[in-house]
This record gives structure tokens, sequence and C-alpha cells, in this order.
DNA sequence: ACTTAGCACTTGAATAAAAAAAGTGCTAAG
DNA sequence: CTTAGCACTTTTTTTATTCAAGTGCTAAGT
């Protein structure tokens, strides 16, 4: 348990830094709190004893440690409520009501990726729980056409495809024959319904079977298992400590483009908002991510800022709650 | 007009430098070529009065200049057959029947990005080339929709949108009298049709006309005036001119962003293949362009790869070919 | 009229030494 | 328990020194 001149001294020391990120001395701390520097540089000795600061030189001011930027977050910071400029930039987008809810999304967390200068992500749901609702096709032309596939959550996603010497009729067939069988399919499933369902029924009703089959075969195994949309893609590198250093950002870019870590995001089962610091995500040890999900009707999801370990924890929180709480309603 | 000695020792310093981006001295050229390396400094100081090559500091070895980069593609480059390890990859995505046109393109210049570290380009047709074909709608649940756009080109779009209130009966019948009324119009040209000619004729068949018409006008609206695709974004960290320069890296990554500039791509009239070098180019002074069209039955498009100006102008210019060739077949 | 050996000269990069700045830990006194 | 004071560390900055690479020019060679 921490002494309350503890407590504030970490807070002082986690807020400065977060405001610059240059090692904090004694002597600063000293002047905030009444008292000398030396009693700080005692405290602060402790303070780094119990794994909350760290020296990045025997000789240099302090620095929060991981697990001192869990305790600011867990036991120190304080929401402040959003400020006006904030507000009305986010309300600015909320107020359209014609957007439906994803594109509402991603537009208001492009907005907080500009004003934070952090990156965002949105995550639709999982395939497996997205549930093949409609299949529609359009025709473009004689080789060509779009096939239009529709989730229960909402999900939509269009591929356009080739189909040489095929009639359009053959086509409507296969579609209605698929809608029937196997809508109400998570779509990861879908595949090998198709082709133990799908398949030996198809060659009785269709005459270009193989080919159709084929067609929808890879549609569907193209088909994004997770809808991903990541803003402000490049913000790291406004990040004074990642604009410093290239592996970094290269590694940080190389996971934001990997679906399956991204995915990891996703793994949270309860409902609040989530801090992971550093090494607690999968991103990168220099990053944190602060996630939560949202649910609006049957559609859900999981939306998420990442920033420097550094980041300003107070204002995303808020910024978050309100997405989740304008989102949910 | 430059000597036949000038002209190998150009090619030579701009090879040289390609391969590895360091100063060339007169060294080791005159090593290449039969003749002492006081000569080649004599033919360099002339090169660099023409403006062919440049000298990073007043005693160092010799780089070439934009001018220089120009000199060597417009008439010392050759182009050299494609290597077979190339080719064999590119193969592979072509030969896939079932791919559409579109796919095809994206996948093979992930492909080309991939193996050359460079950023990679697609950029449809413009939205005033693009006639609206086919405007169709799918139900999602009592208020969302989904709003198919096909064009004329083959592009395709889909947007979520709300409606609150309207029955599906009446989208349909909006639908339809927008497919009779304005199909056929380019589609920058939409907008103001939806207006003049829609909105005052869409009243006397439809009860909530002033919804469904504001809904389709923003659809509209945000339709994407161009398709554009880009692979490989971060290739540019892996270039070491740009990976110690960050403000170079925001900057290209910046433009790439745009797509006002990145339309500028696509400014060519005629059929070649073409090459920006540096300045010569809307992205950055320090990289190139090189971009051609295709044109398949009634798609068409750009394809351009990007690199440093340093790029191996002979290989990206043989790819650039071999995808031209096959995707205009 | 070219080519080239030779050399003085320039510049950047690498190394070393010295000085300045920031901050710590500890001791001893209040 | 607090704090003034000071020795000590470490980084950063500055200055100087040397080394390596490469140039331009001159004068001699073909």
């Amino acid at each position: 348990m921490l002494s309350e001149r503890q407590n504030k001294i970490l807070r002082l020391i986690v807020e400065r830094y977060i405001k610059e990120p240059i090692p904090v001395g004694s002597k600063v701390i000293s002047k905030a709190i009444n008292c000398s520097s030396a009693t700080v540089r005692n405290e602060m000795g402790e303070l780094e004893r119990l794994g909350l600061l760290e020296k990045t030189h025997t000789s240099s001011g302090r620095v929060p440690s991981e697990a001192g930027y869990r305790y600011y977050v867990d036991n120190l910071m304080e929401l402040k409520k959003m400020n006006a400029e904030d507000m009305l930039k986010l309300q600015r987008v909320f107020k359209n009501q014609q957007l439906a809810l994803s594109d509402v999304i991603t537009k208001s967390l492009e907005v907080i990726s500009d004003m934070m200068n952090y990156t965002t992500v949105v995550l639709g749901s999982k395939s497996h729980e997205n549930l093949l609702k409609h299949l529609e096709v359009i025709p473009i032309d004689d080789t060509n056409m779009t096939v239009i596939i529709v989730t229960d959550k909402g999900h939509v996603e269009h591929k356009n495809i080739r189909l040489e010497d095929v009639s359009l009729e053959e086509v409507k067939k296969t579609v209605a024959l698929i809608n029937n069988l196997i809508s109400g399919t998570p779509i990861d499933e879908v595949v090998s319904k198709l082709e133990y369902e799908v398949k030996p029924i198809i060659g009785n009703y269709v005459k270009q079977h193989e080919k159709l089959y084929n067609a929808f075969y890879h549609v569907f195994t193209d088909f994004t298992n997770q809808e991903v949309n990541i803003m402000g893609r490049h913000k790291m590198l406004e990040q004074p400590e990642f604009s410093s250093n290239i592996d970094k950002i290269k590694n940080v870019f190389n996971k934001l483009e990997d679906k399956e870590i991204l995915k990891s995001i996703e793994e949270d089962d309860d409902n609040n908002i989530k801090v992971y610091i550093g090494n607690e995500n999968n991103i990168d040890s220099d990053v944190t991510v602060i996630q939560t999900k949202y649910k609006n009707g049957n559609e859900e999801g999981t939306i998420a800022i990442i920033g420097p370990k550094r980041m300003e924890y107070d204002r995303v929180v808020g910024l978050l709650e309100y997405m989740k709480e304008n989102i949910e309603r």
C-alpha cells in the first residue's frame, strides 16, 4: 500500500512524463508537493524498489515502469469529463441520422485518431458469430458478376467473379439453392457445408455445376473472416518515442497489417473498457491498447485505440466511454 | 551529345548507385573501363557540368542527378527480359481463371510490391468515365439496408444506410425509378440528376419521398469517385534513403493517403509506360513513379509502381510491360 | 590533343579528451 | 522524519585530432 504522498508523487511523474517524454527529476516534483528534493528522492527510491518507476541510467530522472502505468490506471487516474471541443467534433458525426452504424463508428474513430494522434481500430464480430443471411448476384456482363454476401450481423461484402459460358439462369438457380440450403450457417462453416450439402445436390439442378461450385467455393474462402478497419495507420510517426526508432515503427506497422494479431484485440469477454499496457498486449511492448466492446441490436464489435505507453489514458478512456454510450443507444 | 565513353561512365555510375546508395568514385569506374582514374575524373567533371551527375560534398564521389536518371532511362537503360523467378510468381496469379480482372491486378501488384520492396497502386477509371449501370437494394433489417451501385466499367461499391419508417415497398419503387431515369449517367453527374430529374417526380409515386431522396443523395455523394488500391504502403521503410529520414517518410505516407494527389498519377493521355522521376511527379522529390494505363474490354485504369529515385528502372519497366500485356489479353 | 601520374587540398567520419549539465545516493545535522 | 550538502555517475556537448576517400589541377608522356 502506498502512502498518500507516494501516490501523489507517482501520479505527478506519470502525468508529467505523458505530457513530455523526458525523465522526471526530484527537483520538479519537490516544487509541486511541499517538501525538499531529498525527501522526494527517498520516496522515488522506494517507488523504484516497488517496481513502479525506472531510471534510464544510474543518475537519470525517473520514468514510469509498465507496472507504474498499470498502478496509475488502476488507482490514480481520475476521469475528467470530455472537453467541449472533443465532444463537439464527435457529436457532429453521431448526429448524422442517415449514416449506418458502422459508418458512424469508423468516422468518429477517424476523428479521434486525428485529434489524439493515435491509431484507431474497429473490429466487427468474428466469422463464426456471423451467420450467412442472404446471397445475391448481380450480373455485370457476359462473364462477370458481383456476388453480395450479407450476414445477420449486418456485415456486407461483395466480390467480383468471372464465370465463362454459364447462363444467368443457372447462376440464379445456384444462388437460390445456396440460400435455401445454408443460410443461417456461420460464415466459417459455409465452405464445408457447400461441399457436403450443396455440391452433391447441385448436379441435379444445374448444368455447369462444377464451374459454379468452384466459383462460390472461392467467394466464401476469400470472405474476410472479420471486418477490420484501421484509421490513422501512420499516427505512430507523430509520437517521439517511435519516430526516432524505425524498427519499432516497422514492427507496429507490420503487426497492424497482421489480421491474426489484430484479432487478439477482441479476445475479451466482458464488457468494460480495458487497458493493455506494453507487454500486456500483442502489438508491441511500447504501445498501449485501450479497447471496449460495443453492441447495438445484433451488430457488435470492438473498438480500440492504440498509442504509445505514455498515452493520455484519462482522455482516451473518456472518449471510449462516450463512444460506447452513443453507439449503444 | 555525349561521347561513347561518357555514356558508358554515366551508365556505370547510375547502375552502381542503384545497387547500393553510396557515391561512386573515379577509381571504381576506371577499373571497369580501360583508362586511368584521372581520365574518368575529367569525364565526370564534364558530366557534372552537363547536370547529369552531382556531388554530395566537394570531395565526394558522384551521384546521379535527376537529369542523370532521366538521361539513363531515355538513352542508356536496356530492357532485359524478366528473370524466370519473377515471371513464375506472376504467372501463378494470372493463371487463376476464377479471379475477376481487378483481383488479378491487385494480387499481382501485391506480389510485385513484395519482391521489389516498392509501393504499388491501381487506380480505376475516374468517376466521370463511369456510367451508373445498375442500382440495387438488399434489406438487412427493419431500418438498415445495403445499396449496391454497379457502373458500366465494372466498378462495384456497396453502402449501408439507415432508413427509419420506410417500407421496403417504397424503397423498391424508388430504386426502380432511379434505374429507369438515370442509369447511363456519369457517376459524378448522378447527384445533380437526382435533384433535377428524380426529386420532382418521386413525390408522386412514393410516400416517404424526402427521406428516400436524402438517403440516395448521400449514397451517391459518398461514392468514391475513383477506386484506389495501394499495396505495400510501408515498403518505403525498407529503402535506406528513406528509413533514415522520418520526415520524408511522413510526406510520402501522407501523399499516398491523399486521393487528390494520387489522381494526378492518372493524368496521362497516351498509352505507354511512363517514368516520372523526382520532381516530375507529385508525390515526393525523392521518389520515382513508373506507371502505365491498361484497358481490357471496358475495364480500364492505371497501375503504378512507386519507389526511390534509385529504383531498378529496367526491372520495373519489364514487370509493367508484362503486366500490361497480360491484363490486356 | 588526349591521357595519366602525382600531389595538394577538402570533406566527412571516427576517435579521444575535456567540460558542462542533470540528477542521484548517502551522510549528518535539524 | 526531513533536509542541506556534497561526492559521484552518467549523458550531452564541445573541441581537437586523425584517418580515409576522393577531387581538381599541373605537368609530363604519348
